[in-house]
DNA sequence: GCGACAG
DNA sequence: ATCTTGTCGC
């Protein structure tokens, strides 16, 4: 039965086991900004001492970014973080939200890496696999590899390099502010990943799906809080 | 053994 | 990731 879902890993061990097969099935074939009509932004949020996690997903509209549609959950996370396995711990979640949406993208953004992880298998490249959706990965640090200088100007990039091989890159989204890495997660390429995210970027450093994401999860973080009111 | 380490 | 006020700079 083709199609099903295997169940989440509940350890390391087994991750990295999935992680080292799925990665076969990785596909980076071009996915032209020209071909976006609907981009999303997926995130996670939680307060740090307690298992609930709030996962959000937003459609925007490509590429005049207007919000076309958004959709929560709020979960128990069942996996701790894991450099490495993040996806393990976030996805399930973002799985639930990704089923609710009535308009699918043709891209997905999380926030994370995609190629560029030590496995080449990050929450981008699981997720977009997961959904057989185009997928890439937004992260705002390095988990793997390096790469040299890029000018301060917005656009500007510089590869990231593991073990000789080209992973990611480095993205200036605004003039001034610190880099984004952006990384290809599957069914698209990381020239036309990096096309994307800059036609994404407007006043912002952080990338208009993703910020939008982030900006719905802790609205929902902050407001289940304060549902019961202290007497 | 030591240091690094997405969110 | 989250906790936090003001503050330096374009």
């Amino acid at each position: 039965m083709p199609g099903a879902s295997p169940p989440f890993p509940q350890n390391p061990k087994d991750a990295i086991a999935l992680q080292l097969q799925l990665r076969e099935q990785l596909q980076f074939t071009p996915f032209p900004p020209e071909r976006v009509r609907l981009i999303a932004g997926a995130d996670i949020s939680f307060n740090k001492f307690s298992p609930e996690i709030y996962a959000g997903i937003v459609v925007l509209s490509f590429p005049g970014l207007q919000i076309v549609e958004q959709a929560t959950t709020v979960a128990k996370a069942d996996f701790p973080y894991i450099p490495g396995l993040l996806s393990f711990r976030e996805m399930p979640a973002l799985l639930k939200v990704w089923e609710q949406l009535q308009f699918k993208p043709d891209v997905v953004v999380l926030d994370g890496h995609g190629y560029a992880h030590p496995r080449r298998m990050g929450i981008a490249a699981h997720f977009g696999l997961a959904t057989n959706c185009p997928a890439l990965g937004c992260g705002k640090s390095v988990l793997v590899g390096q790469h040299g200088y890029l000018a301060a100007e917005k656009g500007s990039f510089a590869y990231l390099l593991h073990n000789g091989e080209k992973i990611g890159a480095a993205l200036r989204t605004k003039t001034g502010v610190k880099p984004v890495y952006i990384s290809a997660g599957h069914l698209i390429t990381l020239p036309d990943a990096l096309n994307i995210m800059l036609l994404c970027c407007t006043r912002y450093r952080i990338p208009e799906p993703t910020r939008q994401a982030h900006l719905l999860v802790n609205r929902l973080r902050i407001e289940s809080g304060n549902h019961k009111q202290p007497k």
